[in-house]
DNA sequence: TAGCAGAATATTGTATGATGAATAGCAAAA
DNA sequence: TTTTGCTATTCATCATACAATATTCTGCTA
């Protein structure tokens, strides 16, 4: 498939690798909101590339919240309060300036609101399609012969899981998570102590999501974010 | 204040303009996915505009996942499912052209996952100056003289109580409902049979919230909640 | 002196044309 | 059949010029 699927902005052009320059930037205080960015003609010197690669990459980042231009004052960093914190290269600029134990209790806090509604969702509305989806990504975890293969099937058995609640604004916001915890991943995998101690839980879950049981499948969903939440504390330790 | 808060992408620029009529082209089906967008040249054209301005309009539809350019291939719509839905822009591109009531209970079940718990969350966390910005919004709900003042107010209320949660991932993820629930503003007031009677339910929710009574204002999120929803039964009638 | 009108000015916005780089598709060769 | 190399198409980048816009200053007027 030519498309992978990925939903951060590509950094293969000239004006992606200048976004996210600014973007970490941004992120990181280096220009911090309220301040105005160096001009256009100043900065694209600085950054060694045309105004108009410079311009390109300002309107993506303008695009997603972050900075605002006006003709005669120049462009500037907008309050934290209306940048898009849901957008996957925010999340990834951000991910990438600041320290990931910080971010982890926040992200767990969103995944307990969102993750058992979900398999209530899902296990209501899955189609026969998703559930083949479903157990062959269990399947995949079961079989894993390392991590890295281990974490790709967790991620997609639960995109899979987001897909199956039948509701595109949740599925994003599944893919967002999904993108955090892969991002963090290379992180905790060092940390973690028994990796594979979550599959009997996943295992409940999927069972109870297949048949139908709504209820049943918010309560595995929570015990397994319950996992999470200890696997983070013995982290800390 | 110079900067209103608005998280949609400014129009007041060319390419602005042309990024939301190729936007709704998109969300309408006029360009599926798949589908390749005529070259810059003959688009340009097209639409009267120079190819700069063009290019610069791709790029905030590309960094917002809907489409993905490539020389010698073109500018082709990406799958529906690495669409960024979290976005305010997308959101209101695809409000403007699909129907309303097709996304109410989409919306719906959204809210019903998120905001019972972020509910729980600002009840924990929340600030004295929060408790007082809460305060004073439900007091504008209360003394609104129109059904416009009620809505600004409501908005007002629930965006700081996401606010108080504390989690900005949390806070964004309100802000895009609120811009869905004023969205739909036109279309619901035209059909909302008592307006004010949601005033109770907000009066617990807040007492409850600067109670620090978790359970308690999870509950009354829940209770108002369901209010919303018998409200969307009624309009099906 | 206070206040207003308008000009000067700095910055982004838009347009145009030229050149470069990437790659799908085809043709030729092994 | 597979590989290699060529070519045409399209986006990518650059450079430059001019337009639009909003601040700031200036000088006039009451």
């Amino acid at each position: 498939m030519a498309d992978r699927g990925k939903r951060t902005y590509s950094r293969r052009s000239l004006h992606g690798k200048v976004a996210h320059m600014l973007g970490t930037r941004i992120m990181s205080g280096e220009y911090a909101p309220g301040a105005l960015l160096p001009n256009e003609e100043t900065l694209s010197i600085e950054l060694g590339v045309s105004r108009t690669a410079l311009r390109e990459a300002i309107k993506v980042l303008a695009s997603k919240g972050l900075i605002e231009s006006r003709p005669k004052i120049g462009t500037r960093v907008r309050p934290q309060r209306v940048w898009n914190l849901l957008d996957p290269d925010i999340l990834a600029w951000s991910l990438a300036t600041r320290p990931v134990l910080e971010f982890i209790p926040k992200l767990l806090e969103l995944r307990e609101m969102v993750e058992p509604g979900a398999a209530a969702l899902a296990a209501r509305n899955h189609t026969p399609e998703q559930a083949d989806a479903l157990t062959a990504a269990f399947n995949a975890m079961d079989a894993a012969p390392d991590l890295d293969a281990w974490n790709t099937a967790d991620v997609r058995f639960h995109q899979t899981m987001m897909a199956a609640t039948g509701n595109d604004l949740i599925a994003s916001l599944g893919a967002l998570i999904d993108l955090a915890l892969s991002t963090s991943f290379d992180f905790t995998t060092k940390h973690i102590p028994a990796p594979r101690r979550g599959l009997p839980l996943h295992k409940v879950l999927l069972d109870r999501v297949l048949a139908r049981d709504a209820d049943g499948a918010r309560d595995a969903a929570l015990a397994l974010l319950g996992d999470a939440k200890a696997t983070v504390a013995e982290i800390k330790l």
